[in-house]
DNA sequence: GTCTATACGCAGATAGAC
DNA sequence: GTCTATCTGCGTATAGAC
């Protein structure tokens, strides 16, 4: 069933589009409006700037970004089945949002005072890392895992997945893959990642 | 000593420098002017537009950002003496180079097509994928690594080393890091990725 | 709320003097 | 080669009719 939607939602999914396919700097107003099916006029009716107007589709991508694994703390027996589940949570989500890795990747650098008014906002963190930081404790003081700093295994988790999303255009080039090879490679690399990280671990017994 | 620089070094020096820490959409031919200490009809002069300009620092750019590891394909005896080589090499060039790795991430995701054009040039390739290919095959056969696509270990290392320079912003906010805190943590991160690589392919014997 | 028309500033590129 | 002055188009934002 097709449901109408109103111009401000309209306005919000096309802002979506463009902002996470061109960035701030290369997106324009009429390719906004045109994708909404309004004209500019309107854009600066319903928001009173292109800066407003970003800063709220930014606010969406980083929350969707930023791995929201609270579940996965709650449920997971122990950090194997973490890492398992992140991987593959995390890594099905950036198939689903080509554009989101890049996009957060250049913003965030040239532009992080927006970040800053990001997380200032009320409600949950965007990222429980001392939830993890303790859980990776635990496992260590349990004899389950190596020693390793918690901050450095989740750069590792993110580095890993995040990377060929990154540099898609690059790897295609230098590993001469077409799209479908690159997608198979994708799919691949859900279970190397998962051993490469356990085996490092000492979680393989 | 200080050497003069003709016109033509200090606007490509300042180009670099703009470009990179702007992007293509967000660089202004007037602050490369600025930053050259000349103005924009000397640019156009010796340069005719942006475009090309751009262009010559992009392809510079990709050339220092893909590694040129020929020389440590000849002189490491072991895999494990290539890893690293690499990592050790690699991070430090990032390091002296903060902007470089966003820059590249950007511009190849936003213009794909002037990265063919930097590959389509004459010389050596980029990245000798192929040696890279057979030396791994060549240590799984002799049964000093286990079994692995070289792709996947390629993205490991490249994504592994990356990432802490592309989420810089994001990385010091989830993990409340000041400057030298972060650098601390670059600092210990090459022993922590070389140790993660050589547990998993089985080289800590 | 939605539109057309337009004001305003900015940035790339050029003309032409020296 | 290097400069000042200027042209031109584009993009954000606003004015005002309906």
């Amino acid at each position: 069933m097709i449901v109408e939607q109103s111009a401000e939602e309209r306005i919000i999914a096309a802002a979506k589009a463009v902002f996470l396919e061109k960035g701030m700097a290369g997106a324009r107003m009429q390719d906004i409006a045109d994708r909404a099916g309004i004209n500019k006029a309107l854009l600066h009716y319903y928001f009173r700037s292109k800066d407003k107007l970003f800063l709220i589709i930014f606010q969406e991508a980083v929350m969707s970004f930023l791995p929201q694994i609270q579940s996965l703390f709650y449920t997971a027996p122990d950090i194997s089945t973490l890492i398992r589940g992140f991987v593959q949570s995390y890594m099905t989500m950036l198939v689903n949002q080509p554009y989101l890795a890049p996009f957060i990747i250049h913003e965030i650098n040239h532009n992080p005072s927006s970040l800053w008014k990001t997380m200032n906002e009320p409600g949950p963190g965007p990222f429980p890392i001392e939830a993890f930081h303790q859980l990776v404790e635990k496992e260590i003081n349990l004899g389950n895992i190596r020693t390793i700093d918690p901050f450095q295994l989740w750069t590792h988790m993110m580095g890993l997945c995040l990377f060929p999303f990154l540099g898609r255009p690059l790897m295609k080039m230098v590993f001469r893959f077409d799209d479908p090879q690159f997608d198979a490679f994708l799919g691949e690399r859900q279970e190397e990642i998962i051993l490469l990280l356990t085996t490092s671990l000492n979680l393989n017994k």
